[in-house]
DNA sequence: AATTATTTTAGAACAATTCTACACTGGGCT
DNA sequence: AGCCCAGTGTAGAATTGTTCTAAAATAATT
């Protein structure tokens, strides 16, 4: 689906700036980045956007479902364009950021919910030490 | 392991803010706390003791190994006094977080750690949405 | 008691994010 | 084409959790 209608369908109007950041983010790749990151790769790109925007179209595109939150770290929020349910590798040291595909984890024993309750996400972190294989890694 | 101990082990002096902080969190009860919550507990306990204490002293625990860092959201920090490997049951519209035991959920598939890295550690986290069944909780 | 190392503290500093309040756009209407 | 106006974009202030700083207090050591 283009951007364009995505969000539409998510009743935002696809704006120039919408455009140009989804245009930087949703290229096929897939991508970890801040909101740091965005404005960076913005400005080298030549669009002139706002901190304060990048942080408002990155929270309305999650609002949208076209991108996805990742909670690693307290100190910086990641944004996942990849918004199937999958899982994390995470480099502490070098920062690295690998996706681990859904269907390659099974996850067996998760308790019942709850009447009332709703599993929303489960989320697996795989926190490693040392350095990831040497591939121009997904890095965050 | 009494925790003077505990804290002469990892070279931190058994002080009495420490034993006192550590008094109200090991005292045989699973808890999930923030630094506002250990201030809030201490003040209540009449235990006179600066905010910048308690994060010294919480942070001082968790490198001790005594206490876990845990990682739900982005503004706040959990503390864990529950050490042993374990995952979470978090209710995100009510904050009530819940310990699912280590050896309870089996996880299959996890990649092979590369040469030169090592698995730190495996996290699971159950996002629920609803409300939790209504116990007395360990919520957080 | 004097000396030295460690701990505690108040308050400043910091950094990521959100808020505020105003300026700007651009599509719909005549 | 020109006018509206809701929605969008922005700079800079505000907020918030946490860390830093530098000085005061405490504890250990001689």
């Amino acid at each position: 689906m283009p951007l364009t209608s995505q969000l539409q369908t998510a009743g935002l109007r696809a704006t120039p700036k919408r455009l140009a950041i989804g245009g930087l983010l949703f290229d096929g790749v897939d991508r970890h980045v801040t909101a740091d990151d965005v404005a960076d790769m913005a400005r080298k790109a030549g669009i002139k956007v706002s901190l304060a925007t990048v942080y408002n179209t990155l929270n309305q595109f999650v609002a949208a479902g076209i991108l996805k939150r990742i909670i690693l770290d307290t100190d910086r929020t990641y944004f996942d364009t990849n918004v199937s349910d999958h899982h994390h590798l995470f480099y502490e040291t070098s920062g690295d950021l690998l996706d681990v595909p859904g269907d390659s984890l099974r996850i067996e024993g998760l308790p019942a919910a709850p009447e009332g309750a709703r599993v929303r996400a489960v989320e697996v972190v795989i926190r490693m030490s040392g350095t990831p294989v040497s591939t121009g890694s997904t890095a965050g």
